[in-house]
DNA sequence: GTGGTCTAGACCACG
DNA sequence: GTGGTCTAGACCACC
């Protein structure tokens, strides 16, 4: 499990683990039906209390991301990969919204905001190929 | 003082009159030597404590955006305007950087995120000029 | 009068008067048998709220640094020079002596403290002569 | 945690408990990574409210001397030593520059004050080593 | 358990 | 009138 958790971070730890195993399903690292590491592990794992974990397993299930088989642990449902993505999708959509809704309401002009969008779409993705097969090298 | 607060939602009230009063000074709908409202009107005006003006008061007081006239109330510094404008936009750039971080990070094709900006770039600065471009220059 | 005041410092404002009477009638500059400006003069001259001058003035009645003389205005005492010696050195013993409380409870070594105060003693006074007739050059 | 608060002093209760515990840490009394008090638990210690320890707890995380750990408390930043040692000593250093300006400024002869700062940093400190010396040095 | 936010109401100093 | 401080008590999220 490559999960990075920032401890000082302002968004709440069980929401960072929920939010990277949603992602990690969406890229398709986590795969349906693989079993996902114990409570006791992850949370050793990332030096956090297990209760966290426990939370955001539980936060998971509820999303019917995850669910528990029995004696064995809990796994990524059948069809989590097609829901993760279109979670992830939607959630990018509605900060950007949020983001773009506070940019023109404080006079920052729309130049201005294409502007700095192009050079944080050069940062998060690099300037080589124009577009496409992004996935491959995430 | 035309500032929105929505008391339900998730950043603190003090935190939104902050951002709202600094993009305020950045637009200029607030200017340098201009007493603000009294603590006690806006509290009234928003129907919130006076100790969360204050909270918030104090706040752009410690950076430099208000001063307070004793005596008087609190009033626009002189060089708050650029700082403004600065900081506004380095905030948005940051929630940027963020947002695009996370949608690369969760795999999002970059072609995805271009849609997506170029959908809520509309939303939010409106189409009238035909400046579609922006994608491509993304 | 030559009176410098900060509208910004900590300090209030009519404090900020009544010391530095008290420092010309100390220093010599404000004669006992002279008037002083009245209140709405020195109001003006300073750009602070006459009622602020008033209450400086009423506290250094109260001092028995003014008297007032009816018709004619406000006017240093007779004893006031040497009352206004003492009070300016307590004053500032007892600043040094609340500095210096808190720099050893702090555990700032004596070495340290020493070497600040020639410092500043240095800066404050200069470094010309060793000592001594420093009355005539302030 | 040894602080001492004077609820009548002039200086507000909460930057009483800021500047102690700055000092604590330069001293190394609190040393970083140490859990501090609970905001509960001092403000019992002290006789205070809640809220006003909480509010110095807030400006040291502020100035980056303390940090949250959710769900624990609070914990000395690593590097708040240095930067608490400085901050002391700077603190002092303007207030002995204050003091000095007044001193000079109100025509208290350099003589005079040599002898009001050498009798009390005796106070202060002690007159234990000989070091009698510091009035030459000046 | 922890800190964070908010409300309500009081008192004070300054102008 | 203004802001600043403090108290008391409540609710919340996080761990």
């Amino acid at each position: 499990m490559l999960l990075r958790i920032d401890a000082h971070a302002a968004t709440p730890i069980f929401e960072q683990i929920v939010a990277q195993i949603v992602f990690a399903v969406a890229r398709g690292d986590l795969t349906p039906g693989e079993l996902i590491p114990s409570v006791r592990e992850l949370a050793q794992e990332l030096l956090v209390n297990p209760n966290t974990v426990a939370r955001a397993y539980g936060e998971l299930e509820r999303q019917s991301v995850l669910v528990t088989r029995r004696g064995r642990g809990m796994e990524v449902t059948l069809d989590a990969r097609r829901a993760c993505q279109r979670a992830r999708e939607e959630q990018i959509r509605q900060r950007f919204r949020a983001d773009l809704r506070d940019a023109a309401g404080s006079g920052l002009p729309a130049a201005r905001v294409r502007k700095l969008l192009a050079d944080e779409l050069r940062r998060a993705y690099g300037n080589h190929a124009p577009q496409a097969d992004s996935t491959k090298k995430t």
